[in-house]
DNA sequence: AGCATGAGAAACCGATCGGTCTCCATCAAG
DNA sequence: CTTGATGGAGACCGATCGGTTTCTCATGCT
């Protein structure tokens, strides 16, 4: 029963990194992260190379997470029309959170210019794959075009993503029209 | 003739704040700021109140040639739709800048996570004059919804700044047919 | 009991942060 | 020529950056 109550120090500083990087950005310093975990630098530096490899690593554990909350249970047989918006009222959902400030993959990205930074290519993994469960259920829903299809529903996922985090629109009804109107235009099932 | 041959030192401050905190982010330091533009931190700080106006001021100055940029001329009496279209054909021609990051205005809102700073809120009007010309647009088209298209349309702007902005999609025959699938959903004329 | 190991606290490193201040060269007015 | 205002160069301020090192103490193994 001691193995959940006390996460390691490993677990702590992967949490504390996820935590707040998100609510700062990724200029948060390593001083505030380890103070945050209660775990000395030291420590740190002997479980991780480097903050960036911190930052890599705190996306990459939750990357799993992120799409088991987005996409729809392995045992869903519903059509790909339904799966889809499965995925979008999860976002959606989670947009509404009042601490929401953006998908964390979108975000890092930006924050960080540099696509060869570590965090940078594993935020890029995890949207690619969104895409890709999009081209699949476009393909899978007969779709016209299932990678225009695909790309069209990750650049409103993004957008919408990036609107909440900049709280500049609440999206209450917004974007589930705007998937049906794209999904109905390119004929998917 | 030597007005146009020799920028002041708060022009040339201007663009180097406009220059280096879109490439850079806004975590960029004074000091290159006032090196880049040729200027004393002391003059620096007699012609601005601190960097975060400096910053404010030159998202400010920008923002007139922005709109000049996307949105169709004065006398340009095409209809609604084309006027729209108009405005992501600019964005789409933008986004193929090999040195494009995305909306400076979004990105700025981003990085600067907190909604007071003087340069976030420049950015937010920016970006809601942007949604009004959408929405009046939208009303002159007889727009079933010309509030919720002027959404949708803001929301696909945005996502594909972001999306363009870490090269996530190179946008081709991306963004034409996504607008155009949502003015013909919202019976745009 | 003795000793190796590991980790926390915190000093320390050079660099940089936003911001202030001193020094000095320039230049115009008298 | 003298004087005073201007502004550039850059030292300087305390704070913080990412990262390393020292010191200390608790733990556990033999």
């Amino acid at each position: 029963m001691t193995t959940e109550a006390m996460p390691s120090s490993r677990e702590r500083l992967l949490e504390a990194a996820a935590t707040l990087t998100y609510q700062e950005g990724v200029n948060i310093g390593v001083d505030a992260l380890c103070k945050a975990a209660g775990v000395s630098k030291r420590s740190m530096y002997k479980l991780f190379e480097s903050k960036d490899e911190l930052l890599a690593a705190s996306l990459e554990e939750r990357a799993s997470a992120y799409a088991t909350t987005l996409l729809p249970a392995t045992d869903d047989d519903r059509p790909p029309r339904e799966r889809i918006l499965h995925v979008f009222e999860r976002a959606e959902a989670q947009a509404g959170a009042p601490d929401f400030q953006g998908c964390r993959y979108l975000v890092v990205q930006i924050e960080l210019k540099d696509p060869d930074h570590p965090a940078s290519q594993v935020a890029r993994r995890v949207k690619e794959n969104l895409t890709a469960f999009f081209r699949t259920e476009a393909e899978q829903g007969g779709a016209n075009d299932p990678d225009l299809l695909a790309r069209q529903l990750i650049l409103v996922f993004d957008g919408a993503s990036a609107r909440a985090g900049i709280k500049a629109d609440t999206q209450d009804g917004l974007i589930i029209p705007t998937v049906t109107a794209l999904l109905d235009a390119a004929h998917l099932r």
